[in-house]
DNA sequence: GGTTAATCGAGACGGTACGTCGAGTCTTACA
DNA sequence: TGTAAGACTCGACGTACCGTCTCGATTAACC
């Protein structure tokens, strides 16, 4: 009976959510700048989002489709394509910006951090585990025991690709080449086999 | 010729500040907050500090000294333990919420992140400094072919630890307990071979 | 298309800028007790005044609409009257303190001095002109020879009036009572054949 | 430079004060910047004068010695001259905005009249007295009858002359030339017999 | 093909914190 | 011992955003 909300309102204002962290950065962002920017009023945001944290999530969350795993044949490849992959997600200032910050918010707002989970960690987690499974049909690695362990195991992968790229890149600040992606890789490779 | 700074405000503005973490969070902590605890002027404060962001990179700092690296007889046992003990320092509320959050403001001011390296990101780097060479003492590893290796070397294991076990803490939001330690050791001394 | 100013807070403003300086006198006087006597945000303040000169002006411009020019018979009289309501008016705190010090800022600020002009000083001169017409039909003060030497009496008269009181009231600050009033006419109408 | 410097950093102050009104104005006058002009601390201007009121008052107080009533031969010419010489003190810059200012802000402070009093309004009268003897010697005026009503005359007068020619000069803000002054003595003169 | 009700833009609203500035006091080093 | 230099507490400043609200104007779905 009633008038359906704008479709094309919510890509406007994610447009301008990535333009405006780019621009300024997550701390100097504002909800009204980002309603200018995307011709939008206050309040038409505000109906579609809770607040900032939870816009940015969005917001920066379409980023991660980007990331694929193509198939280069083994897995050490594979690990390393992941990373320039991911390497190359985080050089955009929107990303940067965003990621810790919203993160940081996470700690204090449980509701934040299942958000961040399901729009971008998850993301990224199937990567490890579309990795895995090819790794295991080549046979480069056994085939889950149970799978309490597997979930394990998936999660550590995780952990440390992930952690080591965003620390690098973000809190060491330095570039994530194709040299240090293939190092990494045999590192982490090299310890597959230890935890087997 | 002048009344000189108070030493004692200094004290009282950082515990207050690591106060207000805890209880309020990153992003509800304010300045007039932070004065009112410490029983000082804002002016006081912002004589010494240009911001927010200085201000709590200063006042976690020191939490990073409590890191220490026990010679626990091998290189892996040493890593274990430095991993829980680095765990043990993220458990904490205003590390959680300030170690992310200045690090997202870093990516935008340079001058910060130089603040974030010195006061905190070379207090752990340290440690691995201490443990490679113990390692290479105990003839776990080899020793140094050229320097400039040896310092990509540092900064390797480094990004994987520190950034592994922030990403668990923070990201993935789950604990870092002695099992997780344990595993996450065995890889990394794993893979170290593999990049020796 | 937005939504309208309140028509009320312009009056609860008003209302407690008076009080306030009733009670605090100008300078003690702030912009920020004013919003929390009206209820009312600094900023709704702000957005309908530049600063604490223009909302004092207005403030205090209303009380000068309750002088009055009752015709009591004869020019000799109607000055005393106006002289003994006008003082009465200058007897009220928030007029007394008020009136001297937005004239002392409005020597440095033009655009303050015509508010002053339009909001205050010209409800005063129509005293004069409606009590000189009135003296004029009664004969008293023979009729305008030319427009210009008109003004210029008109000016004069008004200065003198109101120059007198005030200096009285608030220099001297001495009570203006009727005995006072009654000299202070009599010394006015009789000077008045002099600059005929 | 330490001690020496007590007895001229009166008159440097004084200086400094009148500098900083011109300059500035009252509302913009700081202490802390009288203090820089005039070479000295904050602590030795506070030890001298109360506050920024009273140090005002004391810095234009002396101004109005420059006021004489040369005798001009005749009581009319004598009060025009008195309203020039009063007008052309009060074109000063420093005069306008400190004089209205230091009267607003004594309507609430006992010990500021006063020191008003004494050092500014006094000054002024004594002219009255001085032109009133002066007239009486002539024949111009009769003798005192009582003490009581000569000094009720002298006040009544006194308002009169300072009143209009401040009136006229910072409310109306127009200028006081000789016109004016010439047209104003014939009123005053004109009314001093009728009120005999 | 009107009716009607949610959505839209605009922007005013009550708040909270900002970072700065001035007042007036106090502490130190120097002369 | 008094003075300059300037750090101190306090409180107000005027601004910027927050998230909510009130508007009149615009749709789109339903009747």
């Amino acid at each position: 009976m009633a008038r359906p909300r704008s479709t094309a309102a919510d890509g406007a204002i994610l447009d301008a959510t990535r333009a405006a962290l780019v621009e300024l950065g997550w701390s100097k962002l504002t909800m009204g700048d980002v309603a200018a920017r995307a011709g939008v009023a206050k309040t038409t945001l505000y109906r579609r989002w809770p607040g900032k944290n939870e816009l940015v999530v969005d917001a920066v969350a379409v980023l991660f489709d980007t990331l694929e795993l193509p198939d280069r044949g083994s897995l050490e490849a594979d690990v390393e394509g992941v990373v320039l992959s991911f390497a190359r997600l985080l050089e955009r200032p929107e990303t940067q910006t965003a990621l810790m910050a919203v993160v940081a918010e996470s700690t204090r707002d449980p509701a934040l951090r299942a958000r961040i989970r399901t729009a971008v960690v998850d993301r990224q987690k199937r990567l490890v585990l579309e990795g895995r499974e090819r790794a295991q049909r080549r046979g480069e690695i056994p085939p889950d025991q149970d799978e309490e362990s597997a979930a394990r195991h998936v999660d550590l992968v995780f952990d440390v690709i992930a952690g080591a790229v965003v620390h690098r890149a973000l809190v060491s600040a330095e570039k994530v080449d194709a040299d240090w992606a293939s190092t990494f890789s045999r590192l982490l490779i090299g310890g597959l086999g230890a935890v087997g």
